[in-house]
DNA sequence: TGTACATCAGTGAACGCGCGTTCACTGATGTAC
DNA sequence: TGTACATCAGTGAACGCGCGTTCACTGATGTAC
């Protein structure tokens, strides 16, 4: 029943959705975009009217799917667990999301650097909306998570603590998403191996550890901030 | 006895540090670069033997001006402090020579976005010597700093911590200089202003409450981290 | 049922533009004899 | 001291290329009468 060959226009979504994600806008053109897909170069404007909206469409799915699935993971972590979940275990949660949404998703790694440049653009069509459809939700529902399970929580530092573990999240995508962008031949890339060992383990480890590390500094930085606090 | 116009080569560089740090390399054409520095478009390939060349030597520049800063902050503090820096001192340090150096040095603010391009391409000439030259010392010597003041610290953890505290430091500088590439009469504006009320303070005070926060936050995650592990 | 027309996915070739680079040149300064 | 030549910073105009986009077109499908 499922069209054996689809539609070009799915076609041109499904192949810029892998080279935005590993070369970033600027770094892609028509053609090649066309070619991976096995089109011709004038389907891009037929259906999309513009490589910019072709890029904005890419982003807001993939934005979407990552909205979606890091807020049925934190709802169902608090509607399922029982006994109620920790401050770690949320903390875990959206961290494990994260990873898992941007590094071993389709559409391959690298896509949030791409995606960065889409946020980092004066003229980005719809920023504002992308701002509050995708980004916002995210915010509320990870900040209330935590205010249930850390009450203690001034709301004031809950963005600065956001930030501190968004930051981290970040980081470590960065480098994963740079490592597989290098030659292993590369003196640099044994010197990194050496300092970083776990970039040379296969990605599903890589999420795996980095989860737990970013779980247990952060715990440990919100408990330890409470308690000194309270002193 | 100072030569009241720089010739031709400096007022590129000068030039080329601005315009590459507040719109990516990409972003900024030779006849741009050329104007800025009021000289004819020939002068840089004249001078660098190519806009690549032209990056390259701005991106060492600034690259080994921070390095050198920190290096000298991190050294003074360990040499003229008495009593000895506590874990929190040496942590506020690295924190405040990164920001103050990104954020707020002479080629403005942005800077670290252009060289994360620098870092991420494939082809970029002689990125082992980058990354030995510039990163590979400051690592070194803020991580035997943390040894010092934390000696209870596994060696192993250290790469992971640093990892950390390097992600936040990025995320908090990537948020300032997106909110100022930002136009204020946007609607997101006012709303990224609401959440993150600190964006709307002076460059000082920023850099001030982020190096308050990145500090509190890190010192917590390391003590509450080390309790942890010897209960 | 047949015909005329409209719609739409998709195409191949060409267009115009901005880019980094190159080339032939100028004019000033230094150097050899 | 004068002349011939070499060197070098800097220039203006042009070149060639790849880019995103546009245009005129095809062929298939749907629709009105």
């Amino acid at each position: 029943m499922t069209d054996p060959s689809p539609p070009t226009k799915d076609r041109l979504l499904e192949a810029a959705e892998h080279l935005f994600a590993s070369r970033g806008f600027d770094e892609v053109s028509i053609r090649e975009l066309a070619a991976a897909a096995g089109v011709n170069i004038a389907a891009v404007n037929y259906h999309f009217q513009g490589k910019e909206n072709l890029f904005h469409e890419v982003c807001a799915r993939r934005f979407s799917a990552q909205r979606d699935r890091t807020l049925q993971a934190l709802e169902a972590l608090q509607k399922e667990s029982n006994p109620p979940p920790t401050l770690a275990m949320v903390i875990r949660t959206l961290v494990n999301e994260y990873l898992e949404g941007t590094l071993a998703a389709d559409g391959g790694p690298g896509f949030l650097m791409a995606v960065s440049r889409e946020l980092h653009e004066p003229e980005a069509c719809d920023r504002g909306a992308m701002f509050k459809n995708m980004i916002q939700p995210v915010f509320s529902s990870f900040s209330s998570a935590l205010q249930n399970v850390a009450p203690q929580l001034d709301p004031d530092q809950m963005t600065w603590i956001i930030a501190s573990i968004v930051g981290q999240i970040h980081h470590f995508i960065m480098r994963w998403v740079k490592k597989e962008a290098m030659d292993p031949q590369n003196e640099t890339y044994g010197i990194m191996l050496r300092i970083f060992p776990v970039l040379g383990e296969p990605l599903p480890v890589y999420i795996e550890q980095v989860t737990d590390h970013i779980t247990r500094f952060t715990t440990a930085a919100i408990t330890g901030m409470n308690r000194e606090e309270s002193a």
